[in-house]
DNA sequence: CAAAATCGTTGCGGCAAACGCAACGCAGAA
DNA sequence: TTCTGCGTTGCGTTTGCCGCAACGATTTTG
């Protein structure tokens, strides 16, 4: 049953004249003739009453007619949806993040882009690093955020950050006094530290061998959230990239203050997506915002260090 | 918009695969390609992600999917109503039910629906749960009938009916003495439970975990017709909804007897099919029957209950 | 890491289906 | 009855789809 059929029938039968159809169509009146004979011969029905000067439908013409009529408004609710779709209006977009992200940075940043494009959903699945790949790779996730690195192969880096490992703690704990820490430092405050499978603890051990200064955390957790609260309580220091922590920055309840040391100053954080994936529509957009805040956060950063 | 260009690009998107949807329709390869490529210069909207070795559909492609779902089942319907306006009443149903319910009750509802319109041909398939909930929602079933809720989205639960799991023995085994049975109780008999893998034995091990309680079954079957016979046979005792026994009920050649377990007594038995999905002719009488059918037998089950 | 196996894409010749034009048959109004 | 205007049908033309085969790219395999 083609589309074309059924289209010239509907004319033919709302104009009650198949010249009437012909004219507003732009087709012979005999193709429309003949492709009703063929919807008819196709159906096995007579849809209109022959030997008549005039188109009437018959009982299957009139089903028929309702059906198309059905159709049509079906695909106009499909093309508004689309439509909807091409102007951002809708669609589903799905990040994955290290649990470090979920500060006041991407909130916000979610927040003003939802602000603007009220009818797209989108989902935040905090994970580990490696999972975090795991789901940009097998398309789960449209993007995600990690810090870091990462070699794969069909892994795409968006945008990087400089994001260094700072000291946070409490603005009246001592180390709040020091301008910068070494780790040496930091051995000698009570610390609060992620847990060894997070990406943070790993470059900690890296530089803890390195310079053969072991750090004996009083509290260890997988979560960030227990991390800035621990230090916000007062008598805890932790370590943690300024944007874990952007709200307590910015409210004043933590302060952060650099490490001297080499492999955490120089820590990054990175924007990935699949390599070779078409994003378009609402995770493009995202995409495009997310690596222009990151850039401006960096660049911002980048101006009060060099102050 | 043509429909051989959707249906194409329909059938590559189900079978994920060019090559397959060129065998299951019998059209080269490249018409198919062309055809996709022409739908997407039309729409303006890249429908597939190019370069890639299998079909993965962008957000559109999602969106032209569903929407030739719908085209689909509205046709479906719409041959359905011209059948019954011909008065040939004839139609195809395709029902996906468990095991379970392969009883009396779906057999003779079937039987009596199938003697006042002869020339409906039925289909039902015995799945898993997430089968019968994987082929209501791509069309391949009309309806389905399974065990508890589901809480897909785009499931229309249409029927509901409390379906407690009962204890199922000979007439003459100890059990049938006894007016209620707990865990304890149960775990006393030669016990014939179905597989890990049925929803029944979930719910049970539900119920194990919380009562501390662990049945360990003489016999273990993926079959129903298994474990009704087992217990028909004397010796053994099994658990069962009513309704996936209703025949050997009736004629008396196995007794149930309830279980003292508040997560078993409440279980559910759900008539669910698509939502959105417009059904009519064979498939929406048919619906209707069962409907009715469910909840009159669940009714009765409330009168005998309460006497 | 290179070679093999597929998969989707593209160019080309063939062909069926749809088209326009024109002649025709027939219903209904004058 | 005649005449007008409708739908139908025949014929040559054209458009668009199809199959075949070569190609480029990607994933798998040794």
């Amino acid at each position: 049953m083609q589309v074309t059929s059924l289209h010239y029938f509907y004319q033919a039968a709302s104009l009650g004249s198949m010249r009437l159809a012909s004219d507003k169509i732009g087709v012979a009146v005999s193709s429309i003739s003949r492709q009703i004979a063929q919807l008819e011969r196709e159906m096995g029905v007579a849809l209109i009453e022959r030997g008549r000067r005039t188109i009437r439908l018959t009982e299957a013409g009139r089903l028929t007619y309702e059906y198309y009529q059905g159709c049509m408004s079906n695909e106009e609710a499909f093309k508004n949806r689309l439509h909807d779709y091409r102007q951002l209006k809708a669609g589903k977009i799905d990040i994955s993040i290290g649990e470090g992200f979920l500060g006041g940075f991407l909130l916000e940043t979610i927040e003003g882009f939802q602000s603007q494009h009220p009818g797209v959903s989108v989902t935040i699945s905090v994970l580990s690093t490696a999972d975090i790949v795991k789901r940009v790779l097998d398309d789960s996730a449209h993007c995600g955020l990690i810090f870091n690195d990462c070699n794969e192969p069909k892994i795409r880096v968006r945008a990087t950050a400089a994001q260094p490992l700072m000291v946070l703690c409490a603005p009246h704990h001592p180390a709040a006094q020091m301008d910068a820490l070494s780790l040496q430092d930091l051995s000698q405050f009570d610390l609060c530290l992620p847990d060894a499978a997070l990406r943070i603890r790993q470059l900690l051990r890296d530089a803890e061998r390195r310079e053969e200064i072991w750090l004996e955390p009083k509290l260890t957790t997988t979560s960030i959230y227990v991390m800035r609260e621990a230090a916000k309580a007062g008598r805890m220091v932790t370590v943690l990239p300024k944007i874990a922590a952007t709200t307590e920055l910015a409210e004043g309840s933590l302060v952060a203050r650099p490490i001297h040391e080499a492999s955490l100053e120089y820590t990054t954080v990175s924007l990935i997506h699949r390599l070779g994936r078409q994003l378009d529509g609402a995770p493009a957009r995202l995409l495009s915002t997310l690596e222009a805040k990151l850039k401006a956060w960096s660049a911002n950063e980048g101006e009060r260090a060099a102050e």
